[in-house]
DNA sequence: TATACATATGAACAATTGTTCATATGTTTT
DNA sequence: AAAACATATGAACAATTGTTCATATGTATA
C-alpha cells in the first residue's frame, strides 16, 4: 500500500503500527470527555487547592479559617474556591456573614486518595 | 481571651472557628506530600498527556503511533512524554530506532477511571 | 561510511494561571 | 443609618506552560 509509506505530514513521521494505531482510535473516549478529565485534574492540579480539598475532607470550614490555617490570604483562598465551586468539588451554605464550604462528594476524597497511593508506592 | 479577636495580618480575617482551625491543622499531611500530590495531577491536567495516558492504557505504542492517533507532531509527543516519564507514569523499551511507550502501573488507569466516575456523576 | 529514519531536546513565543491589591457586595451590629 | 466584618471579584503582574521550529542524537540500512 501506498498511504502506508507516505509521510504523514501531521505528526511529521510514519505510521508505524498501523493497526494498533486504529485498535487504539476505536477505543478512545469521546475527545469531549478526554477534554473535562483533563479540567478536572487540572484543578486537583494546584497546591493551594489540594490543600483546601484536604482541609474540607476533615471539616467544614469558613474561607477565614481556610486562610488562617493556610496561612494564606483571604483573598487568594476566595479566588481558589471560585475555582473549586465552578468544578463542582465543594459547595457552600451562608449563615450569616460567614459562607462554610465543604466536600460536594466522595469522589473527590477517592480521587485525592488514589493519588497518594501512587505516591506511596514509588 | 484576646488573641481570638484580634486581625490575623496573614489572612486578613479574624479566625471565625479556633478549634476547627487546630483540629484540621493536626490531621493535614506532610506540606511536601501535597506538593507531590498537585504535582502528580498536574500532570494529568493536560489534553494531551491524558490523551497520551489514555492511549497507553490500551496498547503499547511508539512515538510516531501515538503523534499519528492524536493528530500532533512528534516533538510536542515526545515533549509531552518527558514529562510523563519523569512522572514515572510512563515506561519504555528501545527496539532498534524505535521507542515503545507503555503505562508504568496500574494506579494511573485507576486515577483515571476514578475522574471519570466523578464526571459521569455529575 | 553516508543516508534515512525515529526520537529527543533547546530556544522562543503565545497563552494560561495564581497571587496581590483595591474595592465591591452582603450581612450584622451599634 | 452608619460602621464593622466576612466574603467576592476585577485588573494587573509575574511565573509557568505547551507548542513550534530547528537541530541534535542514536540506530539501521544502502
Amino acid at each position: 500500500m501506498n498511504s502506508e509509506n507516505d509521510r504523514i505530514a501531521s505528526c511529521d513521521c510514519n505510521i508505524i503500527h498501523k493497526e494498533t494505531v486504529e485498535y487504539v482510535a476505536g477505543k478512545m473516549p469521546a475527545e469531549e470527555d478526554l477534554y473535562d478529565l483533563a479540567e478536572l485534574f487540572k484543578v486537583f492540579g494546584d497546591t493551594t487547592r489540594i490543600k483546601i480539598l484536604c482541609a474540607l475532607s476533615e471539616a467544614e470550614m469558613c474561607v477565614c479559617d481556610i486562610a488562617s490555617l493556610l496561612n494564606m490570604t483571604q483573598s487568594s483562598i476566595s479566588h481558589q474556591l471560585r475555582i473549586l465551586k465552578q468544578s463542582r468539588l465543594v459547595r457552600y451554605r451562608r449563615d450569616g456573614k460567614v459562607v462554610y464550604y465543604s466536600l460536594d462528594d466522595e469522589h473527590v476524597k477517592q480521587i485525592f486518595d488514589q493519588g497518594l497511593i501512587h505516591l506511596n508506592e514509588k
